[in-house]
Formats: C-alpha cells, sequence, structure tokens
DNA sequence: TTATCATATTGAAAATATTCGATATGAGAG
DNA sequence: CTCTCATATCGAATATTTTCAATATGATAA
C-alpha cells in the first residue's frame, strides 16, 4: 500500500459523523460495543463496520472479554495521526521558493 | 451545520490520495494550479473539485493574480485542524469511568 | 448438548464521492 | 469588441461508502 493510501486511511477515522460521536464517547473512557450501539441510533451491523474502521486506523483499539468487546481510544494511535497531520501541513521552509510568477 | 459535520468537513481534506499529493507539493510553497495539474495525472475539472474541498475545509488558501489561482497551506487552518485531532484523540481523565463490566 | 447473547460478516440497496467531457466565467491581450 | 488562456461549474458515468436485514461466528449458560 502507498504512503498516501496508508495516510488516507487513518484520516478516514475522522470523516464520519458517526465516527465523531464515537469518539466522542470513547474519550469519556473505554467502552464496549453495547454501549455504543445503545446511544447512537444506527443498526448494529452499522457500528461493527465504524468499529473496524476505527481499529483499522490504529486510532481505536478492541478489547475482548468473552462475549463482548470493549473498545477504547489508542494515544499511539492519536500521536501518529497527530504527527501525520502536522507534518502535512507545515510549510517546510528549507525547499521555499516561487512558482510560475 | 452540526459540529460533527464540520470537523468531519475538515478531515475530509485528507482522506484522499491526490489531495495528499497536492498538500505535499504545497508543502514547498505556493503553487499555482496549473503547476499542480501539470504535476498530477487527472484532469482540469478534478483538480478544480479537491482544491475546493481543500479551501473549503480551511487547511488551503487560495489567491488570485489575474487568470491565475495560487494555493498554499494555510498555518491557521492547519492548526485548528491539529487542535481537533488532539481534543478527539485525549482522553478525558476527568470523566473516566467503568462501563458495563 | 442446545439455547442464548454479543459481535462480525455477507449481500444488496441507497447515498456520496470522484472523475471527466462539455461548457461557462472572468481576466488579460490585441 | 474579440480572442485566448486559466479556472470553475454542470451533468452524467463510475467508484466508493454507508446502511441494514439476514445470517454466521464464537462465547457463555443451562
Amino acid at each position: 500500500m502507498s504512503d498516501h493510501q496508508d495516510h488516507a486511511q487513518v484520516f478516514r477515522a475522522f470523516c464520519d459523523e458517526n465516527r465523531l460521536m464515537i469518539l466522542e464517547m470513547l474519550r469519556t473512557g473505554e467502552k464496549c460495543a453495547c454501549i455504543l450501539l445503545e446511544k447512537m441510533n444506527i443498526a448494529q451491523p452499522t457500528l461493527s463496520h465504524h468499529m473496524r474502521i476505527l481499529c483499522d486506523s490504529g486510532i481505536v483499539v478492541p478489547r475482548k472479554v468473552g462475549k463482548w468487546t470493549y473498545y477504547s481510544i489508542s494515544a499511539k494511535g492519536g500521536d501518529r495521526a497527530k504527527d501525520m497531520l502536522i507534518t502535512l501541513t507545515t510549510v517546510d521552509d528549507t525547499s521555499e521558493g516561487g512558482c510560475c510568477e
């Protein structure tokens, strides 16, 4: 997978309203899927889909306990996303140069 | 527009490979659309579409000079995105609490 | 074992996003 | 004004994402 594809995948975690709602809930601590499902107005397979995207991006990590799955925000994943965002939006002034003017 | 919709829109800037390529080019300084178009393997209306999304997200700002439009990364837009990302991925430990276990 | 509960996967429909040809707009140049 | 060039918008095709009903999986309970 190219770097750009990989980076785009990380940010996809933050591109959907429902996923932002889920992240907001996880900010107050680990939650099991059942609680997330209860508070969101979506079907169970839809939640499962969003949790997969959040976990694939590395922003959220799952913890399985018996029948339940608990989800929490990964500090490491958050830091990685933050570093990527900073890199992407910081102008590299050592190579600053004009353009067709 | 809801907060979540608004936030999702900002991160949408980073969810597409072509937009990440554009941002990478803008990291070395302001570029006019013609240069970006020349270096990307996409049609002109497609570039225009991506530039609109980048500008709407606040990450990129346009500067019109005669017939040309120059685009550059907005430090302010980048900072806003960074702050949003940090908020979204930081666990609020004052409200840490268990969940259904 | 069988029954039940929590979550994941499948498959198809609906909603969004991306793409590009055609065309419009708006700014010089002549 | 007319012509040309740079970019934006329109409209339709294609691709991707989101959604949910149905079903599968995997764990515990009886």
